[in-house]
DNA sequence: TCGAGTCGATTGACGAGTCAATCGGGCGCC
DNA sequence: GGCGCCCGATTGACTCGTCAATCGACTCGA
């Protein structure tokens, strides 16, 4: 099992990303994620059926341990303030932890011609964010007044905009900017702007 | 003059952003920009020396637009509150305007591979919501707890995932909608959720 | 006559995807 | 235990369609 054929299919997945990370989508040759992963160009074809397949599964892979990490957040359950800032915590934090993997995601993916949208799966991340919301309105936290769905969208664009700007390095990105992009989404959501 | 050169060139220009609106960029073919602006393939080359550079054209001259009407609501001055919705109108009327131009705008410059991002005319962008955060700090309207460069950061998220939302037709967009895209984001910003 | 403006068939590069050949290791049979 | 067969894993040279870009010809007003 250790060299099963499993492993090689993580290889080009995994290589895939440093590719798409170093080159944008479009100019990745196939050749170079085979090259980069050190096997062959036609086994790429033989566990992806194209190369558009190859960054859909990156997506996908990805997508679904953000939706199950956003889910745990739900379950675990508290005031409604609290999973918000958890939320924000997992989404930021993921720079951290694989910046190639959040670069493909914001430059390919949120808003690419390739893989439109993977509408469904994206849908989903709202649905989350706007369950939180209603929650928090429920539970008299939240104002009324605001709808969710909206709030919601807006939180998950500011999100992915702090993403865009520590791809493209137009904000510093230490650990202490993190911390610092956690607490001002959190208090600009909550409290706004106004003193 | 009726029939100079700059009207074919302009010809060009909004057929490109029809059929870029239409098709994408990827999969437009200069061909189709021809056929739809009526003029011979070879004229494209004549005006523009690309594919990509008439997509760059579309954005630098429509960007630009956006950024005079945004200075001239930092020159006709105003409370911080006040400017910051009038700057959120401008940008989210512009889908009734233009949807197609928005399309374009979004799917393709916002965060593309071509194009990438066009750091300095967005980041001008960024710096006028910075300069009116600012100055909202300096009147004491607005939190000095929160970094102006991170909000507008934050705002100019909120705003482009609105527009997308649009031109994913994940939000409703009649008139209505519109208004109350204009009020909830000012709302939120302001005062943010908790009541 | 001149050349700016216009035309569109041609071309040449390029890269995704194919496919036939080779490898290798598990398994049954002697 | 050892031999050889089988089949999926792996290889990479090659094909083939697609366009972006070029370029030489034509038009027409000055």
């Amino acid at each position: 099992m250790a060299g099963g054929p499993e492993d090689k299919r993580r290889l080009i997945l995994d290589a895939a990303v440093r590719v798409f990370a170093r080159e944008g989508y479009h100019d990745a040759r196939v050749g170079d994620i085979s090259k980069e992963a050190g096997v062959a160009y036609g086994l790429v074809y033989h566990y992806f059926t194209s190369k558009e397949a190859v960054l859909e599964a990156v997506f996908r892979e990805t997508w679904g341990l953000m939706l199950t990490a956003i889910r745990g957040v739900e379950e675990r359950g508290g005031p409604a303030p609290d999973q918000l800032r958890r939320v924000c915590a997992i989404v930021l934090r993921s720079w951290r932890d694989d910046p190639d993997l959040v670069r493909v995601l914001v430059r390919e993916v949120a808003r690419s011609p390739q893989i439109q949208r993977e509408i469904d799966e994206i849908e989903q991340a709202f649905a989350a964010l706007e369950r939180i919301v209603e929650r928090g309105q429920e539970e008299g936290t939240f104002t009324r007044d605001l709808s969710a769905r909206m709030v919601a969208l807006m939180l998950y664009g500011a999100l992915e905009e702090i993403l865009t700007g520590w791809v493209m390095s137009q904000l510093p990105d230490d650990d202490d900017a993190v911390a610092e992009a956690e607490r001002t989404i959190v208090a600009l959501f909550a409290q706004g702007l106004c003193r």
